[in-house]
DNA sequence: ATTGGTGCAAAACTTTTGCAATTCC
DNA sequence: GGAATTGCAAAAGTTTTGCACCAAT
């Protein structure tokens, strides 16, 4: 393995989010990572870094690009492996967004949806309290308990329906 | 072009199924198809029988299987380009319910949804009226316009939650 | 020391595209 | 006849896997 070059984030990314201390959230996953029997390599952790300071969602490839800015070497399968353990612990949701790429997304704070415009492409985010009354009707009506960390759903933005 | 060989069905799924008769819905497409200006061709006749005949939602290869069926030479390029042209003619619906396929699905009928178990990957479907009020509020308060046919909701079914 | 993780390369996989030949209108 | 469509092959794209080497516990 090749010399570790160390963290480094964007300007504005590697500062406080205002919800809380920066660190947690990592040491948190650290944490989780270590108690369940995994190890902490360099590159785990300049995943997590990636995906916990990204706004949303990222692709496998724009996770990579972010962690090989510090360390050039990392491979797009160990971006994908950590993928994989990542959401094994539910730190991470994977998502379908239509782009043809798995979208993923840190998975600390309160669950939000995606509203995905098939028009122009925009991203809004939807709070989960809308989700609470159909969650508890599935729930109620065909004993399926729904992971609303998972939904996108598509259609057409105020813009690409003519509305202004 | 080598001999076309028929349309052939498989047992019970040739009649009609109790909900209309058997030819409205492909006579319809066909209109559809030739109205808007494409070519009605052996190929896509035989994939919208099969889309037609399925019973729920089928991936490109599974098309592909049931053509080939009675007509070995289709490829799969042409099954795709097909769903294309009925995508645009809103004739069948895409939807990536996490499979690493995209499936397709007859629009005919009442919209549905898909509860899709990430423990056994079961399908149940889910009846549009459940959706209603999610619709009208993401509508009103994001003047977004959902488009209710293309949701997969990921979570885990009764039996995978140990519920019996 | 031992288990697990990494990087590299290649494979696997679905979906798309270029093109000559063919078919539908 | 002429434009659209097909089949084949190859490309393109993301994700997965095999394996020898290396690192974390």
């Amino acid at each position: 393995m090749r010399p570790y070059i160390g963290l480094r984030h964007e300007p504005g990314q590697s500062a406080s989010n205002g919800k809380g201390t920066d660190m947690s959230c990592e040491d948190e996953a650290v944490a989780i990572l270590r108690d369940s029997g995994h190890k902490l390599t360099p590159q785990r952790l300049m995943v997590v870094s990636a995906l916990r300071h990204a706004e949303g969602h990222v692709t496998a490839a724009q996770v990579l690009e972010q962690v090989q800015r510090s360390y050039p070497y990392v491979d797009v399968s160990t971006v994908y492996r950590t993928m994989s353990v990542l959401k094994e612990l539910h730190l991470v949701t994977e998502t379908d967004m239509g782009s043809g790429e798995l979208a993923y997304e840190w998975a600390a704070g309160e669950p939000h949806h995606h509203l995905i415009c098939r028009g122009c492409g925009a991203v809004q985010q939807l709070d989960h309290v809308a989700l609470d009354r159909l969650t508890e009707t599935i729930e109620r009506e065909h004993r399926f308990r729904a992971d609303i960390a998972h939904i996108a759903i598509f259609g057409l933005c105020a813009s690409c329906q003519g509305l202004q």
